[in-house]
DNA sequence: GCACCTACTATCTTTTGGATAGTATCGATG
DNA sequence: CATCGATACTATCCAAAAGATAGTAGGTGC
């Protein structure tokens, strides 16, 4: 097997290999509110407000750190209308939308198979 | 659209909402040591060991409490073969290959798109 | 008798997550 | 003219989770 990673050249990446950078790609998206996010924003721009709503039960501290890491990791394009009151959407980048693939699978999954987990009493 | 989970009957659930039992199953799902654990095991039943150097940077506390989660939830069996040295196996269950499918297409993800996030800087 | 092996548990520290309250701005309302 | 309301946050504090490190059990080989 060719695994490789040592955080050199552009071998093949192993997120196995705690220096990978890509582990921390999948720790970004191996995040219940990353995964939420995500979904809530594939069908266009949304703002702020309306995500907290989705996402129900988050906070807006945690919201937004979550925000500007998917910001920052380049998944998610954050635009500012100037108005007032403030007015900024939040979009999904082509890469996010590549990325909504895989997190909308994990969803359906916890979504379908609910039922049958935790069944040992 | 039809969503539901006012967590009472067996209509359709959904993760966004707070307090849908699979709210808790995307948590458990949606977590670096649990993706990659449950990857480790894909192949075959795996010992703690081994798990151990497979999960590279993980410690034994933070393993051995994902492993319980994941046994809890029924996706992991843990098998104890009375020996010494003592010998421990975990092993994928039915429900917990299923789950392996949507986390071995986040892991790819990852590893295929890490040259392409962070680009900005 | 002593070190070794495996699979942990215990303890402590650090990081992250979460709840809650407060800030800034401007237009509309009374 | 003071107040209220809307939006998108920050600031603060506390709790929960993650992480590092050391120790335990108990039979086997030397």
């Amino acid at each position: 097997m060719s695994r490789n990673c040592g955080t050199g050249s552009h071998d093949k990446h192993d997120v196995y290999a705690a220096l990978c950078p890509c582990r921390n790609v999948l720790e970004l998206l191996a995040n219940k509110w990353s995964a939420l996010a995500i979904g809530a924003m594939e069908d266009g721009p949304v703002r702020f407000g309306a995500l907290q709503r989705v996402l129900q039960g988050v906070s807006p501290k945690v919201l937004t750190q979550t925000l500007r890491r998917l910001e920052d990791a380049g998944l998610v394009s954050r635009t500012v209308y100037p108005a007032v009151p403030p007015h900024v959407e939040y979009a999904l980048t082509e890469l996010g939308h590549s990325a909504a693939e895989p997190l909308a699978h994990m969803r359906d999954w916890a979504e379908r198979n609910v039922d049958l987990l935790y069944a040992g009493q």
